[in-house]
DNA sequence: GGAAATTACTTCGAGACTCGAATCAACGTA
DNA sequence: TACGTTGATTCGAGTCTCGAAGTAATTTCC
């Protein structure tokens, strides 16, 4: 039994990602960062409002305890700011410091850099954009997941 | 600071990787596996010589006491078999039980059936392959990497 | 207004995952 | 035969992930 397109393409994209995790370990482990902390990290965006722990959990597929774990590292580590929401006190939201934002751009950065996706141009680049957009387009109407990863996007 | 394109592509391409592992971790929990076991499963080829623990390392990018770890929970769930290379005694040759080879299948199904990629259309399929061949061909040549993930296909 | 259910988060305990250092057996060479 | 190298394993430590249980704040419903 010979493998089929859509297999090669799981397999290919899992290598991708491998490959991406493996390039800026050194990166990471300079920063103080692990992967679960970094992606994390990456995932807070200083532009928009500070998420929710809930939110931050849906965004990382996680459930709230390992959230939890992950965000003491953050904070300990004085990449992130846990504060209570005053529109509802349960819940704590997150906010970068200053040298969270300045980790957070060398994690981007840097995986920008030594993704193997840099290696093609930008009209391959918009043309696999245009079909991951079509990949998750449908899959978050369906399951209501985490917040797409198709927002705002300038050439 | 607008998002580039490259960053939009890695981070729908993480996006995609997380959300399959999410929706297949109940089938691997109903086959005994985890996610490090079920990719290593993955990765032995029952229609291939059997990989030295070396090779799989490389293929799954992490080190050898890590493997060690991983294939002795394989050994005792009985889905793979330990044996010495006679070509060269201090090389581990793995192979896939009977149970092993079923248990490998069931994960590819239920990977191709539940990934985000299985809504293309074969034509989109076809150009994704090809733009993540282009992004990892010229990475192996550069690196040595793990062996390629763009082997043998058949639409 | 107040009891009950719900929600957001944390703590705890257990197990999986990953790594570096140290060790051992087998191979290659001189 | 002695020496350096290689493939694999064991060990200890730290990270990652989860389910169960607990706390505080909110919402629901009478």
């Amino acid at each position: 039994m010979t493998r089929s397109i859509l297999e090669a393409v799981v397999v290919a994209s899992h290598e991708v990602s491998m490959l991406t995790g493996d390039r800026i370990a050194a990166v990471l482990a300079e920063q103080g960062l692990t992967p679960a902390t970094a992606q994390a990290l990456w995932l807070i965006d200083p532009d928009e409002a500070p998420p929710s722990m809930k939110t931050m959990a849906h965004r990382l597929f996680c459930n709230a305890p390992n959230l939890s774990f992950i965000t003491n590292q953050l904070v300990e580590r004085e990449f992130v700011e846990r504060s209570v929401d005053p529109a509802d006190r349960r819940s704590r939201v997150l906010t970068l410091t200053e040298s969270g934002r300045r980790a957070r751009a060398t994690v981007i950065a840097a995986t920008l850099a030594l993704t193997p996706f840099a290696r093609l141009s930008p009209e391959d680049l918009r043309e696999l954009m245009k079909l991951l957009r079509k990949t998750l387009e449908p899959a978050d109407q369906e399951t209501g997941g985490p917040a797409a990863a198709t927002g705002e996007i300038q050439g």
